[in-house]
DNA sequence: GAATGATATCGTTAATCGACGATAGGCAAT
DNA sequence: ATTGCCTATCGTCGATTAACGATATCATTC
């Protein structure tokens, strides 16, 4: 039961079942995906999206979870480059971002 | 794991779409997002979209991970109603379940 | 009724997650 | 500079995760 092949394939080009695109797109997908994984990003997408206005404390009180919890979802959905955050002012204005959302459209779509 | 939502949203003119309704929805959603936040998931679906044989020995060959990691994925896919296991002799088939697909489909492209 | 092959489950481990409160940092008025 | 608000980060905790090997279950063939 081989199962573990990764030593020779990190960077090879062998004759795998699964292309090495396909996993760089697995990947790709994955990072989206994982970035909506808990439901309470999928509702701040989701507000980020229905609202014109998003400064962090209107998210913060839409939601029943902590100001750093919030704090810390947003900072992850940045990372996964679905939501920008704008500094203006003393306040911090978040949007959804759209290439990537649109990428992430696209990946479910073509799946 | 608080779940209190009272929000009376004065913004939305006609309907607030932002409302109880939408934590069911965003539920939904990460209900099917969660279970593609692993990239060994994507990849199993996308194995599964790719093919017309689905038999569980050839999915475990296609993956660098062991027999009962995928056992434990396929699990999960079909848990979240995305797969579904079909008996057939001593092995099993895995599919894609259409419905929940195009439903995952659907709730991303009208996010 | 064994023996075999395919799949599922069990039990464990190390890592990660989501949540929180407390606190630090930044900006705008006073 | 000090105050006060808004946001980010820190440190921690409990729960969950993905991975594995070992073992149990089940269907087929002998």
């Amino acid at each position: 039961m081989a199962k573990n092949v990764n030593a020779t394939r990190t960077c090879g080009s062998e004759a795998e079942k699964l292309s090495l695109p396909d996993v760089d797109w697995a990947e790709d997908l994955a990072k989206l995906t994982w970035a909506l994984a808990p439901p309470a990003r999928v509702r701040i997408v989701r507000l980020l999206l229905s609202r014109s206005s998003c400064v962090c404390g209107e998210i913060v009180d839409e939601m029943p979870l902590a100001q750093s919890t919030v704090s810390q979802h947003l900072k992850i959905l940045k990372e996964s480059g679905l939501v920008t955050g704008e500094v203006d002012g003393p306040r911090v204005c978040y949007c959804i971002h759209q290439p990537a959302f649109q990428k992430l459209k696209q990946l479910i779509a073509e799946l």
